[in-house]
DNA sequence: CCGGTTGTGGTCAGTCCGACCGTAACGATG
DNA sequence: CATCGTTACGGTCGGACTGACCACAACCGG
C-alpha cells in the first residue's frame, strides 16, 4: 500500500505466528489445551500451541498444523475460527512476533491427546494459585478466547461443536453449564432449544440412561441454523 | 504437516499491514472512507487506507497512522477496534501480505476529510453498479466491517461513537437507522434507550429544533455502560 | 415393589417489545 | 393571532418470551 516515491525507511517484515486456544469438555468441565514450550525452558510455564506461518500457507492451515504437530489433534470436524491478532512490539522477548490467535472447539468424545508435552487444564485452575503459569501474553489470549466462546454460545449454535454427532439435550445443557459456569433449569433449557428453529433436529433413537438410572433421553443431531433467534441469554 | 527434525525451510517473515475501515454518518447515510491507491493504478479502483506496520509500532498505532497519513483524520475520540486478520497467500498479487483489518467509527460532526485522494462513499453504492470497485480482498473486509458494526449496535453502546459529545435521542436513532438500514419507531426507541441503565444520561439542555420546526429535544450524553442489558435487537 | 434419578411436558406470573394513540412544543404561514 | 405541519414525549394494549415451579414418565438398584 505504499504510495510515496520518496526513499522511506527500509521495508521491514515481521515474524507471523498462529497460536490456538483449543477448548473441550471433560467430566463436565471446560478444559484448555496447553503445552510446555521447551524442555529446557522454565519448569511450570505453559503456552498455547503455536507455529510460524509458512510462505504458502493460509492462517487457517497454520492453526490446524499447530494442533496436529504439537498435540496430535487432527479432528477434521473441529470448529476453528480466528480470534484476534496480538502484535504488541514487546509481547515476545525474543523479538517482534505478530501472533494470530485462533479458537478451536472439539467434542468431548476425542480422547487421543497428550502425545508429548500437551495437557488439558480445567479453566478454573488458570487464574488460581497452583495452576499453570502462562508464558508471553497467552493469559490475555485465553481470557479473550473464553469470553468469545461464552458470548457465542448465546447467539449461535456453537455449542453443538462441543458434542458428538448424536447427543441428548442433557449433553447440550452440560455444555452451556460448563462454559458459562452456571447451572441451568433442564425444563426451560429444553423448551428454549426445541423452540429455536434449526438449532437441533430430533432423531428417532433414544440414549441409554446413565449409571444412576433415569429416564432415557431422546437423541438429537445438529440443525442447519448457525445463528439463534431469539438468542439464549446467560442468566 | 511435517514435524521431522530434517532441515526445515528457512524461517520466513511476512509483510504485515493494517487496513482500516472507517465508518461515519453523513446526511443520514452510513459512509465508508476509501482512497485511490495510486495515481498510476487503474482508474476507478478504490482501497481501504492501509499502512505497513513499523518495527516499534503497535497495531493500534498503525491503524491511527493509516487514517492520519492517508486521510488527514486525527480524531483522538474516534472509536478504533481490531476487526480480523486476512492472510491468504494470494490475497495480494504483489506478494505475501498479512493484513490486520481495523474498524473505526467517528462522529458525523467532523468534516475535514479529503486532503488527497480520499472520499466518503455511501455504503449503499458499494455493491451496486456504478459504485467503486474495491481492490484486493477489501470488499470482503468491508463486508465483515459492516456486519461487525451492525451486530455491535445490538449489544453494546457503540452507537454513541457515531454522535458528538452532546446529542438527542433522534440523533442516536438516526445512527441505528443508518447502520441497520431500517426505520425505527421513535417512541419505542426512546423507551428502550432510557430504560437501559447506563446507556445515556440526560443533561439539562435542550436542542434547537430543525429547519422544519418541531418540539425541541432534550440533550443527552454518553453513559458509562459499554454493554446493553437487555440488548437492542434488530427488527 | 419402592425410592432415587433423570427426562419431558405443562402452568403461571413477570418482563419485554411492537403497534398504536394522544398530548406538548416548536416553526412556518396566512 | 390562529392554524397547520412537524417533531418530541408519554402512555396503553396485546403478544412473545422467560424464570420459577410442579407433575408425570421411564429407567436403575435394592
Amino acid at each position: 500500500m505504499s504510495s510515496l516515491a520518496a526513499p522511506r525507511a527500509p521495508i521491514s517484515t515481521c515474524a507471523v505466528a498462529v497460536d490456538t486456544a483449543l477448548l473441550t469438555i471433560r467430566d463436565g468441565q471446560l478444559r484448555l489445551l496447553l503445552i510446555e514450550p521447551e524442555p529446557s525452558a522454565l519448569r511450570g510455564w505453559w503456552a498455547l500451541p503455536g507455529r510460524r506461518v509458512r510462505d504458502d500457507e493460509s492462517l487457517d492451515d497454520t492453526a490446524h498444523r499447530s494442533l496436529s504437530e504439537l498435540a496430535g489433534i487432527t479432528a477434521p470436524g473441529a470448529h476453528l475460527e480466528q480470534l484476534r491478532t496480538y502484535g504488541d512490539p514487546s509481547r515476545d522477548p525474543r523479538g517482534r512476533v505478530v501472533s494470530v490467535a485462533y479458537l478451536a472447539l472439539t467434542p468431548f468424545a476425542d480422547d487421543p491427546v497428550d502425545p508429548g508435552r500437551a495437557r488439558l487444564f480445567d479453566v478454573g485452575e488458570l487464574g488460581a494459585t497452583g495452576g499453570p503459569q502462562l508464558a508471553y501474553d497467552h493469559e490475555r489470549i485465553v481470557t479473550d478466547a473464553l469470553e468469545r466462546a461464552r458470548a457465542k454460545l448465546e447467539y449461535t449454535s456453537l455449542a453443538t461443536a462441543f458434542v458428538p454427532e448424536e447427543f441428548t439435550l442433557a449433553d447440550l445443557r452440560r455444555v452451556y453449564e460448563a462454559v458459562w459456569g452456571v447451572p441451568l433449569d433442564p425444563a426451560n433449557f429444553r423448551r428454549k432449544v426445541v423452540s429455536t428453529p434449526g438449532f437441533v433436529v430430533e432423531s428417532d433413537k433414544t440414549a441409554s440412561p446413565g449409571p444412576g438410572g433415569g429416564r432415557p433421553a431422546k437423541v438429537y443431531r445438529r440443525g442447519s441454523a448457525t445463528h439463534l433467534h431469539p438468542a439464549m441469554l446467560r442468566p
